[in-house]
DNA sequence: AATCCTTTGAAGTCG
DNA sequence: CGACTTCAAAGGATT
């Protein structure tokens, strides 16, 4: 892969923060339809303010963030809390007990301490012992390191106070994203060590890193230990991508083998020589995935979870029922997803917004206003992800779980006739948030978009662009083109490793909804306007303070950008 | 207890 | 091929 540069970190030095090309129309956006919600929520804020008092945050919204709130709003530190509880409670469960690396003896390193230093930045001995220790982590590497500096994410965790959980949770761990909640073990692997068990099933899982691809990263304890490259973007609540399934690995370092090839993996989705095809349904390594959720969606009790339970849908396997039992394979994150977990907790500490649909708007639009370079890693790390879910289930199809949820989503249109729409919610009007005023803040506040074209260079200029760089892939940074309201600008790293050019991208693109400006329109859905308000009590009082310098830099952009693309109204309006 | 809500992206389905 | 639908995470709010 790329090697996203191995610069040392700088070549983040976007930060989204800092540039922000995306999209333009986010704010605006929401400006537009929220301004009447707006207003009765400034009352709200208003008063809301109070609460906060001191948070003058200080000059960047970075240091702002940084800056842990000295003391965190009851919400935020209870949720702190209840990250930290959550990561001991893991801890006792023993999670961490015993590492098993046969492997990876670093992993054993107790005090995993780590890798990270304080600032959330990477210890240099760490970073080479990362370096070494996945030689095949690409562009990770460069971004874990990066991100280490980076102001962005990486050390958003340390800002926040939830975040940090050095010791108990790896910051890594989170981009296991299959969580292992869900998870359900399939047959407790024998072999494996007793030691560890899932807290939540109560079975005992392996910490074996194996498999998983740094993607994948491994097992909790392990993941603890071991900086992932992609750390900052680990989110710190403790979940992880792909869980370790609680199977063990048979294969000890299966990961690594698919690193290796994953460049050419990639386009084969798998090497026979890698997976010996498990007659069962477990992954072909026999690892169960993480992504593996129990039969029941939500629920994933089994704990016995019946052995073998595990199988692919596609498996010729007896009978249907099975595929009650059958465990479920979730859906390898998409970029989007990677970030939103990643930053979540940033952004609930910032705001203390707790609701999630609040909290994901202003994710989506801080999404809009990152870097492409920004953008970029995540798209790849998406790839990535999609790729090893491939090889791991080699048979797993989206449709597989179609239907497992269910979800009625948002009928607008098709269904559900008007009135029941109406009826349903959408009280149209009112949005969570009211703008990015408020948490959204940095990014998006500013500067969105407005260098995008400026961008490009920079783009190319950084090292962190591995993407566009080895992009061949066409990047199609481009973002300027994102033509209407929302960037779709995708530049999707192309899912399709075949094609590097990832013509698919392009496609993929199209398939946004594309963007009518149509104002209002549509009600429908129009994201951005919800059903509930969401009151902003849970303002963060630094969201509203005013925008550093740099910020007013990018608003002046941002306003030039205004002009020239009045507002978009971007409403995904699906119609 | 189950579902909604919200976000983007990927992948599936359907015409 | 395009339009549309599902699901992925998350967690408070709603039913």
């Amino acid at each position: 892969m790329p090697q996203l540069n191995g610069g040392g970190g700088d070549d983040l030095g976007a930060n989204d923060e800092m540039i922000s090309f995306k999209d333009e129309g986010e704010q605006e956006e929401k400006i537009s339809e929220n301004v009447s919600a707006e207003r009765d929520l400034d009352d709200v804020k208003s008063s809301l303010v109070n609460e906060s008092e001191n948070n003058s945050s200080s000059s960047d919204s970075e240091q702002a963030e940084r800056r842990p709130q000295p003391r965190p709003d009851s919400e935020s530190y209870e949720k702190t809390r209840d990250y930290f509880s959550e990561a001991l409670r893991r801890q006792q469960d023993g999670f961490f007990k015993s590492p098993h690396y046969p492997g990876y003896p670093f992993l054993m390193i107790p005090d995993l301490t780590n890798p990270y230093l304080s600032n959330g930045s990477l210890s240099p001995s760490a970073r080479t012992y990362l370096q070494m220790k996945w030689p095949l982590l690409d562009v990770p590497g460069t971004a874990g390191l990066k991100d280490s500096r980076s102001p962005t994410p990486g050390h958003l965790s340390n800002k926040v106070p939830v975040v940090q959980h050095a010791h108990h949770v790896h910051p890594l761990t989170p981009l296991i994203t299959y969580s292992n909640e869900r998870f359900s073990p399939g047959t407790p692997p024998s072999h494996l060590s007793p030691e560890i068990l899932d807290p939540k099933t109560g079975i005992p899982r392996t910490p074996h890193p194996s498999e998983l691809s740094p993607y994948y990263p491994l097992s909790p304890g392990a993941v603890g230990q071991i900086p992932h490259p992609l750390g900052w973007l680990v989110p710190q609540q403790g979940q992880h991508m792909y869980s370790i399934p609680p199977g063990g690995f048979r294969h000890p370092y299966p990961a690594l083998a698919m690193n290796a090839s994953m460049s050419s993996l990639v386009s084969s989705r798998f090497s026979p020589h890698m997976v010996p095809h498990h007659p069962h349904g477990l992954h072909q390594t026999g690892i169960p995935h993480p992504a593996i959720v129990s039969p029941a969606i939500k629920q994933e009790p089994n704990n016995d979870g019946g052995g073998g339970s595990i199988v692919h849908s596609k498996s010729p396997g007896p009978a249907k029922k099975e595929e009650d039992k059958r465990p479920h394979i979730k859906k390898p994150l998409n970029a989007f997803m990677l970030y939103m977990k990643e930053m979540r907790a940033k952004v609930v500490a910032e705001c203390t917004l707790k609701e999630s649909a609040a909290i994901n708007q202003i994710l989506g639009r801080r999404w809009h206003s990152l870097s492409r370079e920004e953008q970029a890693k995540y798209y790849e790390l998406a790839r990535k992800e999609r790729q090893l879910h491939s090889q791991l289930y080699p048979g797993w199809s989206a449709r597989d779980n179609y239907g497992k949820r269910k979800k009625r989503k948002r009928d607008n249109k098709t269904d559900s006739t008007p009135e029941d729409f109406s009826s349903r919610n959408k009280k149209q009007c009112v949005q969570y948030l009211p703008s990015e005023k408020m948490c959204d803040s940095p990014a998006s506040s500013h500067g969105s978009m407005l260098d995008s074209p400026a961008t490009p260079s920079a783009a190319l200029a950084s090292p962190a662009a591995p993407a566009a760089t080895h992009s061949e892939q066409a990047q199609p940074l481009s973002l300027t083109t994102k033509p209407e309201g929302r960037s779709h600008h995708h530049f999707p790293l192309p899912g399709k490793p075949s094609g590097s050019s990832s013509s698919s991208s392009t496609s993929s693109a199209s398939s946004q909804p594309s963007i009518s400006l149509s104002i209002g329109s549509s009600g429908s859905q129009s994201a951005p306007i919800l059903s509930r308000p969401i009151p902003f009590t849970s303002l963060h009082p630094s969201m509203l303070s005013p925008p550093t310098s740099f910020h007013q830099a990018a608003l002046h952009s941002h306003h030039a950008l205004f002009q020239s693309q009045p507002l978009s109204l971007v409403t995904k309006s699906t119609d």
